[in-house]
DNA sequence: TTGTGGTACTGCGCATCGCACACTACTGTG
DNA sequence: CACAGTAGTGTGCGATGCGCAGTACCACAA
């Protein structure tokens, strides 16, 4: 806590990032995850990402299915449904308004 | 939660905010709430502003002093301190390249 | 006087959410 | 067989924003 923490910067930020990483394709929890850390949020947990995954399927923005895998354990897989969609638009213009006021409250003054 | 909430995305950027403006003038707690919902963070409770004062102060990042007031009841300024100079200027930096890797995953892809 | 509204702060308890940790389970390799 | 990598689940904790109740002070109205 005395340090700058990025934790806490996540909250409700996952969700949109979750999201976003499968706007373009289909993927896999574990998969997600990897996704995540190569955009950058390097300092991701797995527990997070798979409990965000059963949150954003518990109110209707993904759908899933299983894929079994001959290398490995079966891949629960997740894509965006509509409400999924609307709920990425309307999430990013939220999130990129909230940024604009940080970003203007943060601005160096001289 | 099925709309878009606002705050959850305020975890761990409202030390920042409340930081941010108390930079150029100390504050006190009625009015820093008032300088954060004319920022822009229109939907800021009083209890979050007021429980975040107390956890900066306790962190070390702000010293505070009594002022009465003839106009009403006693009033609890609190200033930037050094700490709190370098804690809003690594927070700031921390806040801007987390923000701009959102922004990344966020961009419409067309 | 009593009451009402605005100002200013405190404290309690709740809900959310990211996370650490432990566990299960499957595959391939040494 | 042991072990590492992959893939997922479940439990409980900690941090934090917030709603709400309560306290207190002042000004003004009925």
């Amino acid at each position: 806590m005395l340090s700058v923490d990025t934790t806490q910067l996540l909250k409700g930020v996952l969700d949109l990032a979750v999201l976003a990483v499968l706007r373009d394709d289909d993927g896999y929890g574990y998969d997600i995850l990897r996704r995540l850390r190569t955009a950058g949020l390097t300092e991701i947990g797995d527990a997070s990402v798979y409990g965000t995954l059963r949150r954003l399927f518990a109110a209707g923005y993904l759908t899933t299915y299983v894929v079994p895998s001959e290398e490995g354990p079966h891949r629960k897989y997740y894509a965006l449904n509509p409400a999924g969609r609307t709920q990425l638009k309307q999430g990013g213009e939220v999130w990129r308004e909230f940024a604009s006021t940080m970003n203007t409250l943060l601005r160096e003054p001289a």
